[in-house]
DNA sequence: GCCGTTTTCGGCCCGACTGTTTTCAGTCG
């Protein structure tokens, strides 16, 4: 699809216009940009039926970016993009995704010291090129530097919500070749950890050469090398690299246990095999020369006296003393089919995409009994945050589509949240008499993120005291390879957490996924109770839900830990306790 | 550049925080 392309060209040609000092127009690009990035069809698919009026249609779309769209659909090419990259040609996706580096700072760099993409810029800053700058400083260009490292630490990964769609892509390609017999992705991506280094499949066949012919021909690839009858490696022109390897049908198991890993996993039930007399590599189980076990996973670890576990909590986090004990012993992982609703959704009131009616049919095919509708509160006025009078409108409507859902028998139930906000001494944004109104209300913190780690958590801990505050959202902050968590002591947070009865949010934006698998599997351990959330600003997101309940699986949570679950009556119940 | 149950022109993108430039511009959510 072209809606990902062209909304990446909008988003940098807003930056552009940033950078130059337009008003207005950058939020416009933007706005489009986020329209495309979310939009379920496909725009080639529109403008061949529609035309350019078609185009228009789509919201924050007007003639001139329909112009520009069917310019690119046409030529593949933008002029005025083309144009604006030839008067300033720098980076600036690349340069802005450093924290705390904008348009602005990038145009200065560019002029002062013709810096034009991470490598001038790194190369500047440790001369010390950049404090002396008007308007700069020591304190800019350490913080330049230290954004670099952060990135860098990130670097080469690249989010499981990006690539597992590929991925599936893919394995669909794969497994209608008919010479694959079987085919299976292995590695991190199995394992669904939050940011992926490389991909790896692993196949049977009888006919490599024709697999592997295919494999590097795949629509998508950029660059193959080491191509071979075992093992071809490819470049997707997303950026990252996918690993083919062809295995003999009787290793099959013991390959993918292999290769599924974790580096860690892979070491201790490897000293498992030796305790026991036998040996373990990605060729099968050995007792001296004699191949005991290989065909399946299942049956290599029960060689190993294990029992079979998913690849999410491969991590020898403890799983394997309990696959050692029995299957009984093991965690029982929640599943997507579990999920019953999503508490944690934003409508066009706060300025998402869709209005409530839309999210809540969105839910109802999603086969939810139940959507909370929790859009941003008035201290974050960029996102349209509602004041209390608005939340009182907003549940009239709500309401009111409750109604009809009743009249026409349809079995779901819209909830009303709101996200508030955490101010800086922990005090929420919205009085407690509009709270009361409110089926559950979320606090969060969207401000203020470098305190003092006693500070945040006394914030934090003010806030979970509130008797109308149900659920902490996005609860250490962090924004995968943009920024870290904030300071925090989350063993307090959780000990409060406890107390007061406040569900701790597994957000499932995919660059978010926070908790993350080792704090959701210490509330677990702390009989703090989850809940898994969307955050969806589009009706499209509501699938996002898919990434939390991965992350919750990483962290060995049950459907018994996860308050959506839950039926409607027993979570309704629940919270008017 | 987009949009319209206040408007086809005139709004929209606000407020906190940071660092630096001593009075505020740039960045972020």
């Amino acid at each position: 699809m072209k809606n990902q392309e062209l909304a990446q060209i909008f988003y940098e040609i807003a930056e552009f216009l940033e950078m130059e000092g337009v008003a207005f127009k950058p939020y416009a690009y933007q706005k489009a940009a986020i329209t495309l990035e979310n939009l379920k069809e496909d725009v080639e698919e529109i403008y061949r039926t529609g035309g350019r009026k078609a185009l228009e249609e789509i919201p924050g779309v007007g003639k001139s970016i329909a112009q520009k769209i069917e310019e690119y659909l046409k030529t593949g090419k933008i002029k005025y993009y083309q144009e604006l990259k030839e008067k300033t040609p720098v980076k600036i996706d690349e340069l802005t995704a450093i924290e705390g580096v904008g348009p602005k700072m990038v145009k200065v760099l560019y002029q002062k010291l013709g810096i034009k993409n991470l490598k001038d810029l790194e190369k500047a800053a440790k001369e010390h090129k950049i404090a002396p700058l008007f308007g700069f400083g020591e304190k800019t260009e350490k913080n330049i530097l230290q954004g670099i490292a952060f990135l860098k630490r990130s670097k080469g990964r690249f989010l499981l919500g990006e690539i597992l769609p590929i991925v599936k892509e893919i394995e669909e390609k794969l497994k209608e070749l008919k010479e694959v017999k079987r085919v299976s992705v292995a590695g991190s991506v199995r394992r669904r950890k939050e940011t992926i280094g490389d991909v790896d499949f692993l196949v049977t066949t009888d006919n490599p050469q024709k697999v592997m012919d295919f494999f590097v021909s795949l629509p998508g690839v950029i660059k193959v090398w080491g191509k071979g009858l075992t093992k071809s490696s490819i470049r997707m022109k997303e950026g990252f690299d996918v690993d083919l390897r062809v295995v003999p049908e009787e290793c099959y198991g013991s390959a993918l246990q292999y290769f599924t890993g974790s580096k860690e996993h892979n070491i201790a039930t490897r000293k498992i095999a030796i305790s026991k007399g036998l040996k373990l590599n990605e060729y099968g189980v050995f007792r001296n020369k004699k191949k005991i076990a290989g065909k399946t996973e299942e049956e290599v670890y029960e060689a190993l006296g294990m029992a079979w576990m998913p690849p999410e909590i491969r991590e020898d986090r403890g799983e394997v003393e309990l696959s050692l004990k029995g299957k009984k012993y093991l965690p029982r992982l929640i599943e997507l089919k579990d999920i019953k609703g999503d508490l944690h959704c934003h409508s066009k009131w706060d300025g998402g995409a869709n209005s409530i009616l839309e999210m809540a049919q969105a839910a109802i095919e999603r086969g939810y009994q139940y959507l909370g509708i929790s859009d941003h509160t008035k201290f974050l006025k960029i996102e349209h945050g509602l004041d209390e009078r608005k939340l009182s409108l907003q549940r009239k409507e709500i309401e009111k589509i409750n109604r009809d859902f009743e009249k026409s028998g349809v079995k779901f139930r819209i909830l009303q949240g709101a996200e508030t906000n955490i101010l800086n001494d922990g005090s929420i944004d919205i009085k407690d008499e509009a709270l009361k109104k409110l089926d559950y209300a979320i606090a969060g913190i969207h401000s203020s993120f470098k305190m003092s780690k006693e500070k945040m958590t006394e914030r934090i801990i003010r806030a979970m005291k509130n008797p109308y505050i149900k659920i902490i959202s996005h609860p250490t902050g962090r924004i995968l390879k943009k920024r870290d968590e904030y300071q925090v002591d989350f063993e307090k947070i959780l000990r409060a957490a406890k107390e007061f009865n406040v569900f701790l949010e597994i957000n499932s934006y995919p660059e978010r996924l926070d908790l993350n698998d080792i704090n959701a599997k210490k509330a677990v351990e702390m009989g703090v109770k989850l809940v898994i959330n969307t955050d969806s600003h589009h009706k499209d997101q509501l699938r996002y839900i898919e990434f939390g309940v991965y992350q919750a699986r990483r962290g060995w949570v049950e459907k018994e830990n996860v308050v959506n679950t839950w039926s409607l009556q027993r979570l309704l119940e629940y919270l008017k306790s």
